[in-house]
DNA sequence: CTGAAAGCGCTTACAG
DNA sequence: CTGAAAGCGCTTACAG
């Protein structure tokens, strides 16, 4: 099974090479009628396929882009990694997903393959934790995008929601909805990852605007199997918060998985907002109130702006950093 | 910015290009001490990092691999993907993904773009609808794998879920629980999709195998949006179901917002049992019995499978049609 | 133990 | 309007 080539296709045609590039390139300016049809007719019978990996060597562009995110299993990703590849696949690009799992050595190794490989740009959710790797990126002037989280005093155009907004939202709700007493649980800081910093830092800015003191034994941050004995150590101060905050999916289905061992009654016992609005929000029992994050808009601005890098447009966003909207979804756990 | 070539090093290094190949590829056989050491001093000063798209070229393979699925936004795709993501990544290979919406145009524009691209084989969700494109693949032996349905006839390697026992499953355990009257409901079967058919078909058979004659009227199929009114429809019958198997994850959420809107109470007025054990399944109120599929497992078969394919290796799965075990997961909506 | 040479399948100035 | 030639950055027999 030998495969068909561009020089079998001349042959069978009786042109050069050159010719047949020209033609499949739809570069026809000058090229007489028969000449076309011929060619046509050869690559037809021939079942002609054009090997993308030699003109890539030659244009040094492969029209692929890579996208590292933290886990597809989050849903963020997902929509994430659906809106990139619509909007690439509407500008004949492909996209190569990774999932780097918060490892900083399992980025670094992603991000030289797809270097290797030779892909036109990167869309990465950075761990934070490979500095001299992005610097590196950014000194050549390698096109890159960074989305969900900044990396401090580096150049790149990172895409964000307004992750102290998204808290605000939430806690300035549950304050009209006559709440005082709020706690916030977030995903582990230990690597302080700038969005549940920024949520936290959100979460008490709300409540002093209000005139609420901070406490600081209504704030936990914890891995995902600890969240659990977090909220029964919150919940069982001698005054435990009446309403909580829940930074992001995963810390919401932990809290919800403790209210139903638990048997309590939401939002009697405890009131609770979620940040990210997850699938199951509306048909929960209660339904679910949530601040929602843009996630296909983010997915569809970063490709966008990446695909403007490396084309080399002119019209490429100015500014390095840029904040999506939250919007809270009001329904019945509040 | 030029990019560092393999010429450079070989300059830098005082040997030939060959020298430096056979580094790269650590075939240390009969090369020199020293001429491993300026070697590798050479390619650090100069931050050498090898052009993969040239040695695709000349070695006729990528290291990539193709995997083109319904939808990524479904979970069961999600999980999919990221199992042969873990796996390729343990074998150095990589992976672009497609969403081809069910949609037999798009599906052949992403197959002759991934072929173009070179990749080494395909793991794909077939729509079922570009028979003479897997046939020709199938002529060429092109590594191909399939997941969650069959194309008759073909002889490619294809895993799927034992759908007729998934409902099967369902169907037994909701007769153990007392029910007769029970219904199912599937996403539109106007495609023919097997996994649809299998599972109305293993409906049937558990009913009849208890002496239950098969309702027609219920068994719904139907496209998202007309779920809902085929439920009320089906609701309203002279004598409902009191039972329903939900067939997929979809279908369950439809029903979900119909039932919360409708007020009802699960599994009081109507108990349920989805096939995808969704996110949220242990979570709700009631916790919802489901039908779990090894996604996972699935995933990281396919990948072995092609992976074996691509090499050409002598263990490759001897059967082409691989089933795999659903799960009940009785919780308590029925 | 190492190098010269050919070639993978294209594209792209340039010549005619 | 079309073709000959060089070259993209590697790998791989083969020679020495």
């Amino acid at each position: 099974m030998k495969r068909v080539t561009m020089s079998d296709v001349a042959n069978e045609a009786n042109v050069s090479k050159s010719t047949v590039s020209q033609y499949i390139n739809k570069r026809y300016d000058y090229m007489g009628e028969d000449t076309k049809t011929r060619i046509e007719q050869a690559i037809r019978q021939l079942g002609y396929q054009p090997n993308y990996v030699a003109r890539s060597l030659k244009q040094k562009k492969t029209s692929t882009i890579g996208v590292i995110v933290a886990n597809i299993l989050h849903s963020f990703s997902t929509q994430l990694i659906r809106a990139i590849e619509d909007f690439c696949h509407e500008h004949d690009f492909h996209v190569i997903v990774c999932n780097a799992d918060d490892d900083p050595v399992k980025e670094k190794k992603y991000i030289d393959m797809l270097r290797a490989k030779q892909v036109d740009g990167l869309i990465v959710v950075p761990t934070g934790r490979n500095i001299t790797l992005y610097e590196q990126m950014v000194d050549e002037t390698f096109p890159l995008v960074f989305v969900d989280r900044v990396v401090e005093g580096l150049p790149v155009h990172t895409l964000m929601l307004d992750n102290e907004k998204a808290s605000s939202l939430a806690v300035e709700h549950l304050i009209a909805s006559g709440y005082e007493d709020i706690g916030i649980i977030t995903a582990s800081i230990v690597n302080h990852l700038p969005p549940r910093v920024e949520r936290i830092n959100g979460y008490k800015q709300a409540l002093l605007k209000h005139g609420i003191d901070v406490n600081q034994s209504y704030i936990k941050s914890a891995e995902p199997v600890y969240i659990q004995s977090s909220l029964k150590d919150m919940l069982s101060l001698s005054k435990p918060p009446k309403a909580l905050v829940l930074a992001n999916d995963l810390v919401l289905m932990e809290t919800l998985a403790y209210i139903k061992e638990e048997n309590l009654t939401i939002p009697d016992d405890l009131a609770i907002v979620g940040i990210d609005d997850v699938s199951f929000a509306s048909l929960f029992n209660p339904a679910l109130t949530t601040v929602a994050q843009p996630a296909f808009e983010m997915g569809k601005k970063a490709a966008c702006i990446l695909l403007q890098l490396i084309s080399q447009s002119d019209e490429t966003e100015q500014e390095y950093i840029l904040r999506f909207e939250p919007t809270l979804k009001h329904r019945q756990s509040t």
